[in-house]
RNA sequence: GGCCCCAUGGUCAAGCGGUUUAAGACGUCGCCCUCUCAAGGCGGAAUCAGGAGUUCGAUUCUCCUUGGGGCUACCA
């Protein structure tokens, strides 16, 4: 029987002349201290990385970097269907952009770096090939010829039949005991075949083991045969994860929660393959409310585009922001150890796997906006400069080219109301920019005013005649309301706003109205920053010029 | 259908048997401050899905139900 399963895996290996012990010998066990972990992040080359599988990154970072381990990074790209085309330069691109180096893994040529490589599964196919072989030529795995077709009718022979399991196992199994002659001749016809593992469980055997977040599980055991090599001759997930992560050494698989079905198979794996098993960290996914259905599920690279990672980036997202407001939907104490930390390095924000949250959570822009507009807030100025340049180089050609030219003036608005107690939380994202600092400049200025009924243009002309006549820019903040509250007060404009309040029949308006006037004739608009600093930094002459443009539109 | 995960306000969440008349943040509402806005300050509304148990005592432990999500592919 031994050599029968011998002659089986030569028979469909031919290919294949090196053992398992000379990966094992090529790939030795890491020297780590105690405690170090090592993670991976294992993304199919699908070109970017969303919301969800960049929070998982993060961990694998964290863990890594935190417990004096190794990350690295690895592509599974063996469905060759989902692989895209500069596929990987994307992941590692938005990985970049946080600062994530991977410790080993593959650059933006495609090239392994590292001990442990190829970080490629796909060129890693001759190994899984060496270890299928091995485990074929044990028994504990066999071939099997059926076509989809016929899983197909197996299935609905099981339903039909009302089986609670569905699958490829025991008596449906049909594959599972060909004789080596049976083999031959099918293999000499030329049928394409896969490699299925053995079962070594039963209907109704359980599980148990532990998840580092989750903590124990006990599930039903993984009766199917499952495929450990497909007929391309490349293996799915299972099998491949199994073999790297044993080679390369991982300790901690830390991934997506909709694996956690799959862990019993994956023990059975490692089992066959004699490797000790890897521990994992189920991480619940992000979700969104789907637009069709209006319910809750998990976000998906292909059905939502705009939660990739890039996308945020696009749209003008400091990373730092998506950053934190992961963090804040991960764990646990992150908000709070945030407020006692405010310019702590994010990585040294202490992840505990306990700590990491079970539930799913939605996606709520509202609160991201609120973490970025703190972020950008608690920037200094020429932080928020460099930003609004990266962003705009790449997305906002002529507000780069403006900015660009104008570094000084660009910073000095940016830093209004920046160095207060409170600084201003007014940009969420840097494409917000332009929009809201556009009369700083000239080219930009548009000449909308929002101008309404309660606009007294026979009190502006005299008033602005007066106010221009007076400025003066050497003056400190109060000579300079107190100027303006003087000339109002000519004009029947309360010098305060109580006084107007209490009796507003007597007044045309308070000073704050006579400051509207000129911020609407200097921005456009009714809201703006400090209209003391939007003054000197527009300059005597560009200010009397927006003035005068006022008034000759609306006060002939 | 089978199996699994999850379950505190609209959202994210503290909580890990009594110190809780259940933190905090976002959102929302009101007031204050104020040259507008953004902030900031103060305050309000709003949550333990339901039912059994265990216990002197359950948001916290167990079970059931319900709800949401996931897996059930030669996808990862």
């Amino acid at each position: 029987m031994e050599t029968n399963y011998t002659k089986i895996a030569d028979l469909l290996f031919p290919d294949v002349d090196k053992t398992p012990d000379y990966y094992l010998s090529l790939y030795p066990r890491r020297k780590l201290k105690d405690g170090a972990i090592v993670t991976r992040f294992a993304p199919s080359p699908t070109g970017y990385v969303h919301m969800g599988s960049l929070l998982t990154s993060f961990y694998d970072y964290v863990f890594a970097k935190q417990s004096g381990g190794v990350f690295y990074l690895r592509i599974e790209d063996t469905d060759l269907e989902r692989t895209v085309e500069n596929g990987v330069e994307g992941i590692i691109r938005d990985l970049k952009a946080f600062d994530i180096k991977p410790d080993e893994g593959v650059d933006l040529d495609k090239n392994s770096y590292g001990p442990y490589g190829p970080y490629i599964q796909t060129e890693r196919a001759e190994i899984y090939r060496t270890f299928a072989k091995s485990l074929v030529a044990q028994g504990k795995a066999y071939p099997c010829f059926c076509t989809k077709d016929e899983i197909d009718a197996i299935r609905h022979t099981q339903e039909a039949n009302g089986e609670s399991q569905i699958g490829y196992y025991g008596k449906y199994a049909k594959c599972r005991n060909l004789t080596f002659d049976e083999i031959k001749a099918k293999v000499d016809a030329g049928l394409p075949f896969v490699i299925r593992l053995k079962s070594t469980a039963n209907v109704g055997d359980r599980v148990k083991f532990t998840d580092k977040i989750r903590g124990q599980i006990e599930m039903s055991d993984s009766i199917n045969d499952v495929i450990i090599l497909k007929s391309n001759g490349l293996p799915p997930y299972n099998f491949a994860h199994a073999i790297d992560d044993y080679l390369m050494g991982t300790t901690v698989a830390i991934r997506s929660n909709e694996w956690l079905n799959n862990v019993p198979e994956h023990m059975q794996i490692f089992k066959a393959l004699g490797f000790p098993q890897v521990e994992y960290a189920h991480v619940a996914f992000i979700q969104k409310i789907d637009e069709t259905t209006g319910t809750k599920r998990k976000i998906s690279k292909r059905k939502d585009p705009e939660t990739a990672v890039s996308s945020m980036l696009e749209a003008g997202y400091p990373t730092q922001s998506v950053h934190e407001y992961l963090y804040t939907l991960a764990n646990t104490n992150f908000e709070e150890w945030r407020l006692k930390n405010p310019h702590e390095d994010l990585y040294s924000f202490p992840f505990t796997f306990e700590k990491i949250s079970l539930s799913g959570a939605l996606f709520d822009i509202d609160k991201f906006n609120d973490v970025s507009k703190r972020v950008i807030s608690n920037m200094t100025e020429d932080e928020v400069y460099h930003g609004m340049m990266k962003w705009a180089e790449q997305y906002d050609k002529e507000w780069a080219k403006i900015i660009s030219q104008n570094p000084d003036y660009t910073k000095a608005f940016l830093s209004i109301d920046r160095h207060n107690q409170n600084p201003r939380k007014d940009i969420a994202k840097y494409s917000d920019t332009k929009a809201l600092y556009s009369y700083f400049f000239d080219e930009l200025f548009d000449g909308n005013y929002e101008v309404d009924d309660t606009f007294r243009y026979s009190d502006i002309k005299p008033i602005f005649e007066e106010y221009m006549a007076t400025f003066d820019p050497k003056v400190d903040k109060d000579t300079w309301f107190n100027n303006i509250k003087a000339i109002g007060a000519k004009y029947g404009y309360a010098s305060n706003v109580k006084d107007y309040k209490r009796d507003p029949a007597s007044y045309h308006g308070h000073c704050g109205t006579v400051c509207n006037y000129i911020r609407v004739a200097l921005t456009g608009r009714k809201n703006s920053p400090d209209l003391y600093s939007i003054c000197l930094l527009l300059g005597r002459d560009r200010m009397n010029a927006r003035l005068k443009k006022f008034l000759d539109l609306y006060c002939k």
